[in-house]
DNA sequence: ACAAACTTTCATTTTTTTTTGAAACTTTAA
DNA sequence: TTAAAGTTTCAAAAAAAAATGAAAGTTTGT
């Protein structure tokens, strides 16, 4: 019994561990990403207080956070019947939380790069080799980036099991 | 002429800023993307000298993103006829480059995440709910961090031409 | 073998990002 | 209305990441 509780602890922690490593590698900060990560594998709704002992960060980290998970969708606040404070959960479903994220980072980074792409595409000038290539390039950059947006934008409108289903699309 | 000159400075320059700031929201070092932005509309082969002067940067500095460019496989050194110095160019074909990037973060990241996930879900324990409930939460994340992995690793073997080709795969 | 031309490395400095914590704010119950 | 219980904000501090630059290393031509 001891000897499982500890594991248990472990691999709770090792998980949530890595998964802020991971995050940190794709531009999310550390502790938003641990925050997830152990909203993810909670059975029950999490308070800010056990949040903050359990990753031993301040409050206002702790808040500041939240508030950006629950910004991105993938995090909720609920009440609990009786209780004064505030609980959080995050978006169990995988094939929803991938669709959330893709959303969001397509709105916040893609959009905004694709506006850039196509203004710096459309200087006018057939002078220069290299101003000819700089236009050529950027322009296929612009085509494949909102190909590739729009890609992911159509997958993930299956919504339900999008990635089976695209398995199957993709296999056959 | 000269105003024409401005705007093309200008817009590679924006280009240049833009890459560079979309790398870091993707967990990327600014000077690297900068500098693989820079090869990128660059007609011609790029020495570090210049590298350094258009973005302002050390030599160091130089030296050490472009040899990160380089283990990621997505820029190349090129030897002049006649000239002692390096050149460098980037992976112009947009497929590829992707393709490459794709390899790369997969190798580096998810297989490791994976490997980590696998053991995490692996505790042996159907004792309390919260255990049960983390077994089967880092069990599906498993299972989707795999099947997608995979997916990415089918799509991008088309290598010529994956994207339009999943376009067409997709529609219909 | 030597030195000129160039590149790489890495300890230190700088910059950027993240975290803290205390004050301000909000909500609820009595 | 008040105070208790809680949450949010943000200027300042700390931590992490990136950049510098000078010394060490490498390559090439004579």
């Amino acid at each position: 019994m001891y000897i499982c509780l500890m594991e248990f602890k472990e691999a709770k922690n090792k998980f949530v561990q890595t998964w802020g490593a991971l995050g940190s590698q794709w531009g999310i900060n550390k502790t938003m990403a641990q925050i997830h990560a152990l909203l993810m594998v909670s059975h029950e709704p999490v308070s800010m207080e056990d949040i903050m002992e359990e990753l031993q960060i301040s409050r206002g980290n702790a808040s500041m956070n939240l508030r950006a998970l629950m910004d991105w969708g993938i995090v909720y606040k609920e009440y609990k019947a009786g209780e004064r404070r505030e609980f959080f959960t995050a978006e169990k479903d995988l094939d929803e939380l991938a669709v959330k994220i893709s959303r969001e980072r397509s709105k916040r980074e893609i959009k905004p790069a694709l506006k850039v792409l196509k203004e710096v595409s459309s200087i006018k000038s057939d002078n220069t080799e290299a101003e000819k290539h700089f236009v050529d390039q950027t322009t296929k950059l612009y085509d494949f980036v909102l190909k590739a947006d729009n890609v992911l934008d159509k997958i993930t409108e299956y919504k339900d099991n999008w990635l089976a289903k695209l398995v199957v699309k993709i296999m056959k």
